[in-house]
DNA sequence: CAGGTGTTGGAAGT
DNA sequence: ACTTCCAACACCTG
């Protein structure tokens, strides 16, 4: 960091439950403080098993932390609770979360595989242990293992996030119910996102620089929570209710049927196969095919990837992520994020890794040519928080309508909403844009005509991973940049084909790449083919994800439409025939967004606007940009007589554009 | 309220 | 690899 280290002050704690009750002090270690729900004493005894009093049965629910190492939650949990009778480390597969929501092949194959490798390092470290693993919502597998096991701990990371404040509300809800002890600690950012935004007044940070002067007053960013050398046995694994037809029920109701994809065989029971009852799925239980991914899930491959980075101090030390090539067929980066993603690594393994590692690197080396914030990765870990924190203090984060930062700008394809505001789904084909529906999916299958997006995107779907830059790439091109469709609609793609997906930073980044929060220098707009020359001008990555260009030669590899005739012969590959002709005019709709957005922006108008709740701040815009010339068929018109008065020649091309397009 | 800065733009110059 | 200009936004500092 940048900013002076302030004396360690003592962290807030914040609890986000609206339940009142005793909060236990416990003079322990350097541990972040959890969050301690207790239940009311007197109710609910009735509920309680004899056996009760006689020692703690504790649940550890692994959620997006699927590692032993730095992890706060679970050393707290193990030293906080006394006379441990059972202790059992579990998963809840929600069936509802599993069908209802865009999550690709690849994530749930890097999670399995995750919690698979989870699973060995219990297993490594107590031959009676594992990851319990559950098929069905939390709520229900909670509430039945009160009843069989006799449970009186629940312990977790605390998540922020606004999903998973929802779930955890329930669970609050729950234990309490059932005479249940909750403890949720944080861990999964630098700091809690809840307790910035509380010494923030209550704001998102918006800026790093804003994020960077709040945590400053925090004290130093907790060092990696020991791993636990041994853990207790788990108590009974008997599950009192046999009929298996009942597992996937509640008080009669089948919950999974409205999920049922008709191949799954998972959620069948709340447990697996009488062979195996508490395993991890595979994704053939789960209904899916197989991925295609080459990155491999885990904490120890993870660990591996973050050794391979601190184990090259003068990388870590000079490392640079806006000069890091988006162009590179090997990943310029670490690599690391995905295993951030699913908590495979601790966050504080990596910030104390790094700081180590540059520390001793100065010292040996003199530091010559060491980057700083934002730049290196102390930074890119910053922004990471910052989005955090503003994801959790802001409602509707993930949309426009109803978002207090997002600039209302008239995108087409937005989400639609019906009277009431809820969200109109499965989302209609829009019939009067046909244009946009068509070009989004030429952009979410990389059929674009435009080499650097298709190959990019067409990673994106093979390996569920590409480079930070060529993010942005894509995402200026389908909203700012040319396409001028609604940053929800990429952020869905996103969403559904990123292993790293996270619910801050990826609608986080799609407002900054659409500049509509974050970052407002909308006329800055990557070239599609003059922006990853200047990094790659033999065109790697095209080659190998767009192997029908495969024989370009280099000059035309960004822009094969513009190759004669002789040469896309030559390249055995014609536009328009073998690999698509250009969506779109580069720098004809470059200059519209830039306009119409500039239109926006004088408006200044925000999604949580009544006039843009009630859709009167669309109409208005479209009348601005009507006014202006700032309509496609104007800006055609314009660019028809603008070509005329300079010459044949630029008549020419033009002739050409209008015939790709 | 002016002026500097902002993780990651392009084009044309040195 | 660096500078300047392009046309221009929002935030922060003094």
């Amino acid at each position: 960091m940048t900013k002076p280290k302030s004396t360690k002050t003592s962290q807030t704690s914040t609890s986000i439950s609206t339940h009142k009750s005793p909060k236990k002090e416990v003079p322990l270690s350097e541990l972040p403080k959890p969050t301690i729900i207790s239940p009311k004493k007197s109710k609910n005894k009735s509920t309680l098993r004899d056996d009760d009093e006689g020692g703690a049965r504790v649940l550890y629910w692994h959620r997006t932390d699927l590692r032993l190492t730095d992890l706060p939650a679970l050393v707290r949990a193990l030293e906080e609770i006394k006379d441990i009778k059972g202790f059992w480390p579990i998963w809840c597969f929600d069936p509802e979360y599993v069908y209802k929501h865009r999550v690709g092949l690849n994530r749930w194959n890097f999670l399995l595989e995750s919690m698979n490798n989870l699973s060995e390092q219990y297993e490594k470290r107590n031959d009676k242990q594992k990851l319990w693993t559950f098929r069905g919502r939390p709520e229900f597998i909670i509430r039945k293992l009160k009843l069989d096991w006799g449970i009186t701990h629940l312990c977790f990371e605390k998540d922020s996030n606004a999903y998973s404040k929802v779930r955890d509300e329930k669970v609050f809800a729950l234990a309490e119910e059932l005479g249940i002890r909750v403890i949720s600690t944080p861990g999964r950012h630098l700091y809690d996102p809840d307790d910035v935004i509380k010494l923030n007044k209550g704001k998102p940070t918006m800026t790093l620089h804003q994020w960077q002067s709040v945590t400053s007053k925090m004290g130093d960013i907790e060092k990696p929570a020991p791993t636990p050398e041994s853990l207790p046995d788990p108590g009974s694994i008997k599950l009192e209710d046999n009929h298996e037809e009942d597992w996937g029920k509640y008080e009669g109701v089948d919950l999974n049927a409205d999920v049922r994809t008709g191949k799954d065989t998972c959620f069948e029971s709340i447990i697996g196969p009488l062979s195996d009852p508490f395993s991890v799925p595979t994704m053939a239980q789960m209904g899916f095919e197989e991925a295609t991914t080459t990155i491999k899930g885990g904490t120890i491959e993870g660990h591996k990837r973050l050794d391979l980075f601190l184990g090259d101090p003068d990388k870590v030390g000079t490392f640079s992520k806006p000069h890091s090539e988006p162009t590179s067929l090997e990943p310029s980066t670490t690599l690391l994020s995905p295993y951030i993603k699913f908590g495979c690594i601790g966050i504080r393994e990596l910030w104390w890794g790094c700081k180590d590692v540059v520390e001793k690197w100065k010292e040996d080396t003199g530091g010559k040519g060491e980057t700083k914030e934002p730049e290196n990765m102390f930074g890119q870990l910053q922004f990471r928080d910052m989005y955090a924190c503003a994801e959790a203090a802001i409602p509707h984060f993930e949309r426009i309508r109803g978002n207090s930062v997002c600039k209302y700008i008239a995108w087409n394809l937005q989400n639609q909403y019906d009277l009431n505001g809820n969200e109109i789904l499965p989302r209609p084909i829009d019939k009067d844009d046909e244009e946009s529906e068509k070009r989004l999916n030429a952009w979410k299958f990389g059929k674009t005509g435009f080499p650097w997006i298709d190959a990019c995107m067409r990673q994106l779907k093979y390996e569920g991973w590409i480079h930070h830059l060529a993010r942005h790439s894509v995402a200026c091109f389908l909203t700012r940049g040319q396409c001028y469709i609604s940053w929800e609609r990429g952020m869905e793609v996103f969403d559904e084909w990123l292993i790293d997906w996270d619910p801050a930073s990826n609608p986080g980044n799609w407002m900054w790449l659409s500049a509509s929060a974050f970052y407002s220098q909308y006329f800055r707009v990557y070239g599609l083919v003059s922006w990853p020359q200047k990094t790659d001008k033999t065109g790697a990555l095209v080659r190998k994800y767009c192997p029908e260009l495969k024989d370009f030669p280099d000059k035309y590899i960004y822009s094969p439409h513009l190759a004669p005739l002789a040469v896309q012969e030559k390249a055995k590959c014609i536009i328009g025939k073998d690999y698509p002709s250009p969506i779109l005019d580069e720098h004809l709709e470059k200059d519209l967004c830039i306009a119409r957005i500039k239109d926006a922006y004088h408006l200044n108008y925000h999604g949580n606007d009544q006039d843009v709740l009630d859709g009167t701040a669309e109409k208005k815009l479209k009348e601005i940009h009507e006014q202006n010339g700032h309509t496609h068929e104007q800006k055609k018109e314009e660019d028809v007589k603008k070509r005329k008065r300079d010459g044949a020649g630029a008549l020419d091309k033009f002739v050409k554009r209008e015939k790709v397009n």
